[in-house]
DNA sequence: AACGTTATTCCGTTGAGTGGAACATAGTGG
DNA sequence: CCACTATGTTCCACTCAACGGAATAACGTT
């Protein structure tokens, strides 16, 4: 599904728009006039006028001194407001914790929207070498254990879908060959949990599960991941564990509501 | 300050920033074109255009069956995005579910942005009648406990500033009297925490005392709340406890960088 | 002080957004 | 089953507001 972009739009909206994920992509650092520009391949002053705009209404600030612009507090109350009906989240915490805590690596948890998913949460351990996840940033479903689990759990005719057309690669090692994605896609589903070492991110190796609700498809997958060499050995170990929460957790969805 | 809107600004994004808004207004209610036409004052061609040109974007979501839009993952993105900037609140989560756990109440965090403040977390105890909060909805300074709390540790000048525009209130109980108030915020400093029976949300008492890190501005405000029946009693039992908990979260944000 | 860099504003042009009305599509109730 | 509403969507001519190139301002740097 290329976008059906049916229905009459307004360019100046989808200009705003585009600023706005400008940030996401940059991960919330903060941006001047002329690097968006660039960036977005619109002139100076549009892309000014643009923030201004965004300013009055609280979605962008300015840093008066640095003349540079980051997310205001309209944009984070949006996003809470989403969060609010992901209440997968609350009975996730827990859960996260403790697989935190016992294999002393970082847990985290995803969703889905479509053709990407996001991480919404992650609890890191106390060690000076670990891994942080970037929150909100979208992925595609074909890159990393978590996206796997995703993947695997999803309807026939979805999968056909997504797998006809390219799989772009994020790094040298992502799998963009269909028919492989295909073959670890059932290892997925016989063992219950998928496994990356640096398809997504080079250097960061990661065990993931689906988390599933009263319908089919997952609400969530729930990953453990930390830096590749230790992952190399610590897979078989943490497998186990992480099935047992991630049963725990869709048992207590299941029944709730 | 009332918001210098000075620079030029694009109309057509302001509208489109408006609509975004009055999602957050609706506490992430779906609704239809006429409804958002009717409550924004612009014309449904003119509302119908921009949503489609957010839903290309991402950033709202239309319901093909009830022809109605709900917030998209791009706006969860966003959020996000911005939320990581926020430690606090990742530090803050043990406290809150210790305090909500101790006092089978619901235990809140909310950070301040200006003028204003939200609740970015939220723990709630397992019984029938609790309280729970909208994470992400905007709320003055100067209604309820956690505004109290944040209020009555700025600056003079910030607190000479806010008290000169006139106090809107948000139910019979608010207090709008800036002499009263302010005889209020003695108090809070003197005790440490601040207090409120149904001045923000009628129905709702509540318990609020500020968290510190490096700076003399309190970074977050944890809260106890529920119905006010039961805070009548409970205000004084609760405040040690908060207490400590702020204490010992100010203590560890404080070291930290 | 002269320079480079970036942010901001000016201003005439024109293309893009506007709104009222027409059309389409449900859903309701007689 | 067919008016009748209420709502969503599109049309179209008008006009206003967004555009972009260039001028100006505000820095920081050497």
């Amino acid at each position: 599904m290329t976008e059906k972009t049916r229905g009459q739009t307004i360019s100046t909206v989808e200009r705003a728009a585009d600023v706005l994920n400008a940030f996401t992509e940059l991960d919330g650092a903060d941006v001047g006039v002329t690097e968006l520009a660039e960036r977005l391949d619109l002139s100076k002053a549009v892309v000014h006028r643009i923030l201004t705009s965004l300013r009055v209404k609280g979605f962008v600030e300015l840093d008066e001194e640095s003349r540079r612009y980051s997310l205001g507090p309209a944009s984070l109350s949006l996003g809470l407001t989403f969060l609010q009906k992901i209440d997968v989240r609350d009975q996730a915490r827990t859960f996260l914790r403790d697989l935190s805590d016992g294999t002393n690596e970082t847990a985290t948890l995803s969703v889905r929207h479509g053709d990407l998913r996001m991480y919404v949460d992650q609890v890191t351990p106390s060690r000076e070498v670990r891994m942080t996840v970037q929150l909100g940033h979208p992925y595609p479903l074909h890159a990393g254990a978590s996206s796997k689990a995703f993947l695997a759990h999803l309807s026939e005719g979805f999968v056909d879908d997504y797998l006809s057309r390219p799989l772009e690669p994020l790094g040298s090692l992502t799998i963009t060959d269909p028919g492989l994605l295909r073959k670890d896609l059932a290892l997925v589903r016989s063992r219950g949990y998928a496994s990356s070492l640096g398809e997504r991110q080079e250097g960061a190796g990661s065990v993931a599960a689906p988390v599933f609700g009263h319908e089919s498809d997952p609400v969530a997958v729930i990953s453990v991941c930390g830096p590749v060499e230790r992952f190399r050995g610590e897979i078989d170990e943490i497998a186990p564990v992480l099935l047992e929460s991630t049963r725990m957790l869709s048992r207590r969805l299941g029944r709730g509501s």
